[in-house]
DNA sequence: GCCCAGGCGTCCC
DNA sequence: GGGACGCATGGG
């Protein structure tokens, strides 16, 4: 399946954006992805994606991940052309658009991600799946793994061998280097299965926020990146260290109102947290 | 070995 | 509501 691109559209950025971490990149320049309980193979040269599935499968499930109706560029347009750093930031993280997620995957692999370096995330949740989802598959004599559900994430053992009660310092199959996560984990297990994904996508940002924020694990920041990346609420906008170092870097303190780039700033995030990390890296690069 | 990572809960004021 | 502190674990 072939797709010719019409839009700001780069995967080498989008695999490096924090958002997801079930991208792996392969010798041969593209990348295999995960989602949905499915695996495709993306490559992209220039305006050329191909995908190595039925244009079916791009048609009912691909197309809607990466978001192709909505124009990038034209969000991108809408920069402040006073503003510098913004536009900066943008071009050089441009091709970056906000993937559509699924939301119980992106609550928990967000809970994971605090306190944890992305390269220790990616290997946590491939952990996760691997002891925990269901196989959907061999590719090259390596088996692949869904994302497990949230029954599945509860009918982990998460016990030490020996001990009666739930410890997170469990070496046992279950613990999945979630550390002190582990109960967190666990919480968001039990919260998604009470809630009705319908009622959840008819909340309003405000009452979203709130209800993320219920389970134990969640606080401001994670509940902001599971709205933006897995609920496609595209005014979200995460604040982290990389954000917090980027905007003290550009406009001092609170010099920047992301209210300003309503209803998209959660893209404003990505460009400004992308840009912010290569920075980050050509400094650490230089300093060798 | 050491440092620190896409934070958060808790305690304390 | 805001600041200090502890937190399991692994990658660089």
């Amino acid at each position: 399946m072939q797709i010719t691109l019409t839009d700001d559209f780069d995967l080498e950025k989008m695999a490096d954006s924090g958002q997801c971490f079930r991208w792996r990149p392969l010798p041969d320049g593209g990348y295999r992805i995960i989602a949905f309980r499915r695996a495709v193979t993306a490559w992209q040269e220039g305006h050329r994606l191909t995908l190595d599935c039925p244009a079916e499968a791009y048609q009912s499930i691909w197309r809607r991940y990466f978001d192709m109706a909505t124009n990038y560029a034209a969000i991108r347009g809408r920069i402040d052309p006073g503003d510098a750093y913004l536009q900066t930031a943008a071009s050089l993280g441009r091709g970056i658009r906000i993937l559509r997620q699924d939301p119980w995957e992106t609550l928990v692999t967000f809970i994971i991600s605090q306190r944890k370096s992305i390269p220790a995330i990616r290997s946590c949740v491939e952990k996760l799946c691997a002891v925990a989802g269901d196989p959907i598959g061999v590719v090259a004599g390596e088996p692949l793994y869904a994302f497990p559900s949230p029954a599945q994430v509860l009918a982990l053992d998460c016990r030490k061998a020996g001990g009666g009660r739930c410890s997170f310092q469990a070496a046992g199959a279950g613990s999945c280097s979630l550390g002190y996560r582990m109960p967190y984990v666990r919480a968001a297990a039990q919260w998604m299965m009470a809630q009705d994904a319908a009622v959840l996508d008819a909340l309003d940002d405000a009452a979203l926020e709130t209800a993320l924020m219920q389970v134990k694990g969640v606080g401001v920041k994670v509940a902001a990146c599971v709205m933006l990346f897995g609920f496609h609420r595209m005014n979200a906008f995460p604040v982290d260290v990389w954000v917090k170092r980027a905007l003290t870097d550009g406009y001092g303190e609170g010099g920047f109102d992301p209210a300003r780039y309503a209803p998209c700033a959660g893209v404003m995030q990505q460009y400004l947290f992308y840009a912010r990390r290569q920075m980050g890296r050509e400094k650490k690069a230089k300093g060798r």
